[in-house]
DNA sequence: ATATTTATTAACCAATTGGTTAAACTAAAT
DNA sequence: ATTTAGTTTAACCAATTGGTTAATAAATAT
């Protein structure tokens, strides 16, 4: 931490503008929403962050900081790879279903502006995947897995944990279902995706 | 079909509308950019259209007609689970790879406006998921299937499919990799996620 | 040919929006 | 006590935006 100051109101701003920008995302945010939000005076906003953009990315990266360890967890544990993914997968759903809007709104934002990401790529602790590669490469060699791309299995995990609170009104429609049948279902997956990867891939 | 009419500057401004809407979203996309995609005078859309949110109706609704067949394919078709899950993907796949912004745009937009999807569900056509589960309940009782309930298949199933191309943005970043990578990557997957399916419920 | 309906345009408009400013208020430093 | 620096507000501003209008051009019907 650089900045010792963080005045009370530069922290109310930045939580207003969190739940504003989380389910309006960046075009359909109004910098006066976010200051109704906050009980506060518009001309606050600029103060403290000069600018929309500005005021976005600090929301963007808190939101972006409080994801990446979670992903980390799964690529640079040491435990066996159905260990991490059974762990991985129950902790990343009970994660999420605190913060709901977390995946939605930074995949929705770096669609937006996909040159975004790059910025983030060069910041330490920005996952990476080398060492799970190695890890299922390992692994298959001594016949605990089967033959799979690192990669893919990687995709195959995020898929299986994050989508289905991205694509929750689509999901909800589709099985037919309302938000309290949803939330058990998602609860239901904590074991139910582990079962489904560990099932595919174990040798 | 209702319309005969569909004059050429109403099908012109509807393709020029979805290119826009499509990568800025409703509330990022400008009525004077439609307009000049479509080399038009912008008092045309409303001509035609009335207001922004009617014209954005309408390419939300062409772009979900072209996605609701593509699920009724492995829902409803008449094939074994397996072979319709290895059919499902490569042509999802292949379909998708024909109209990537799709399955963004439609999730994007459901998730500003979830009550949208309701006035989809009514319309025929519209994805069911009943006879899916009757089909998965008969192949476990055949023995042909491990048991597995038929809502969370159906889940994994559209993760594994959807995800990649919702989530590019991050996955490029991730697995390190840019765009021509990804396309291999992608074109992969079209064996790749059946087998990894197949292989965790198969008996 | 002429009247009438349909299509198209340029100019305009009111509302909204991100951002600024100058003045007022507050708390700390002298 | 008073200067000083930091904080907050109301009022304002220029630009943008969705939408309208009135006039014109083109097609269709009579």
């Amino acid at each position: 931490m650089s900045k010792t100051k963080d005045s009370k109101t530069e922290h109310i701003i930045l939580e207003a503008a969190k739940r504003v920008f989380q389910n309006k995302g960046m075009d359909g945010a109004r910098m006066q929403e976010i200051a109704d939000e906050a009980n506060i005076n518009k001309a606050m906003l600029h103060y403290y962050y000069r600018s929309k953009q500005q005021l976005f990315e600090a929301v963007f990266n808190t939101a972006f900081a409080l994801l990446a360890p979670q992903l980390n967890a799964i690529l640079n544990d040491d435990s066996s790879v159905e260990v991490k993914i059974r762990n991985f997968t129950k902790n990343y759903i009970s994660f999420i279903s605190r913060h709901p809007y977390l995946p939605t709104f930074i995949i929705q934002e770096l669609n937006r502006n996909p040159n975004f990401v790059l910025k983030m790529k060069d910041k330490k602790g920005f996952p990476n995947i080398e060492k799970f590669k190695k890890q299922i490469a390992l692994e298959i060699q001594q016949g605990t897995l089967k033959p799979v791309k690192g990669e893919q299995l990687f995709i195959n995990i995020m898929a299986l944990n994050i989508f289905p609170f991205v694509a929750s009104p689509l999901i909800k429609a589709f099985v037919n279902i309302d938000d309290k049948a949803f939330k058990q279902l998602v609860e239901d997956r904590k074991t139910e995706v582990a079962d489904f990867i560990i099932n595919s891939i174990k040798a």
